[in-house]
DNA sequence: ACCACAATTGATCGAATGGTCAAGTCTGTG
DNA sequence: CACAGACTTGACCATTCGATCAATTGTGGT
């Protein structure tokens, strides 16, 4: 049982993992002093190395000293930045968080839907490209019931889903898109874009190519909007 | 280290447990005496649990004994079924693998194409329904380099797949199908059909339903087919 | 009824691993 | 220069968990 710890300063190399709702009121428990620029650079090889390593083992697969001697790190120091092995992978998927998210985001009300979802697609599967590990680490997160992230997905991600959801309504209404539930279309882009990231190995394995290769990119990029454009534009 | 044990018998209970190439030649070593009806009912019963809870929290986030309850078993007698937790593991992905490439090889080259994909994407939408687990499993399993599964992968899967790619690309050849990668219109199945089993608790968060709703199912269906086979018939 | 082997159990081991502690060293600021 | 607090380390603790072992019970076949 841990005893519920009161309002103390906190340090500032734990100032960003507070929890959402962890302040009723009161002073935001300021940092004492600055974080060094070497502390600075630390969190950010520990982020690095987790990211990489929760992506491919997990949560439970990875040994947070792995994770230490990738950013050149001793353990015990590792946890001089981030309380528990917890805290570190939630620090990772919310940093991550916003780099799923943005592409969603930038779909444009004022863009010919055409326009509109062909950016989509492509920011969606560049994101594959430059970050597969970022759509990996989602997806086992999301995949086991996303124990840590359910209460942001259920309130962020629904939230922005919705608003677009109803903006592809709206251009329905418009004649602009063919009548078709708004929420398969988004499915389909999520589902065929991650799929170049999450299941690399073996798209390399099939076809002896990856997103990294230029032609393969592109090929891939209009197979998936000929398909996707194609049924839902009238 | 372990010594290379010989080709002493078997026990019954661990008969289907040996790798594909363990005995070059010689007896294949014959149980001693068959099993009872109790123990293969066991054995069942684990390998069902076993899916259950590897789908659900990956090969190190399960624990044995939690498949051993969930079985009705004390952890000890599971491990007299099955000689480690790899050995459960492995034994859980063969029985799986299957039941996945089943459809694929379904595709039949005296089919219309129209209707052979049709057929297709119906039966790994349904495999996506009634077996989730065994689709999340594969995934988690490929996602971080099918560490267990590539040898087979690399040669049963690569085969299969090259035979259907032939064929695809014989009815491209045929002008049944438009030019088009054959490979991406694999990736497109597997990833759109497959996002509603892995994805399920996003999709249900988003959505409000499941593929077990007929009415969801069959609009889901739809919706696959029509981009899908929009894209690439004639 | 007997026997060989299947099935089951509880005790226990040992390695792996997350996390703590006390004792430092380094460094920016007053 | 002094000091507070950031940063680093190595020793150590506690627990979890996979696996083994010895011993006992159940059971199908002769």
């Amino acid at each position: 049982m841990l005893s519920q710890p009161v309002n103390r300063p906190l340090p500032m190399r734990h100032f960003a993992e507070e929890l959402p709702a962890a302040q009723p009121d009161g002073e935001p428990s300021t940092p004492v002093r600055a974080m060094t620029a070497a502390g600075e650079a630390n969190r950010e090889r520990i982020l690095d190395a987790a990211l990489a390593r929760f992506a491919r083992t997990g949560l439970s697969g990875t040994r947070i000293e792995a994770i230490a001697q990738d950013a050149g790190l001793s353990k015990t120091n590792l946890l001089y930045y981030f309380r528990s092995k917890n805290a570190l992978y939630l620090a990772v998927l919310t940093r991550t968080l916003d780099m799923w998210l943005e592409p969603l985001r930038a779909i444009d009300a004022d863009r010919d839907p055409r326009e509109a979802l062909g950016h989509y697609i492509t920011a969606k599967l560049e994101a594959a490209r430059d970050h597969p590990e970022a759509s990996r680490l989602f997806a086992l997160e999301v995949m086991q019931g996303a124990p840590m992230l359910s209460a942001v997905l259920a309130t962020d991600l629904k939230e922005l889903v919705d608003r677009k959801v109803a903006l592809l309504q709206l251009w329905q209404a418009e004649g602009r898109l063919k009548p078709h539930k708004p929420h398969h279309l988004l499915f389909q882009i999520w589902a065929t874009t991650q799929h170049y990231a999450d299941f690399a190995t073996q798209v390399e394995q099939l076809t002896g190519a990856s997103l990294a290769d230029p032609v393969f990119f592109q090929q891939t990029r209009e197979a998936i909007v000929a398909s996707i454009l194609g049924a839902v534009l009238p």
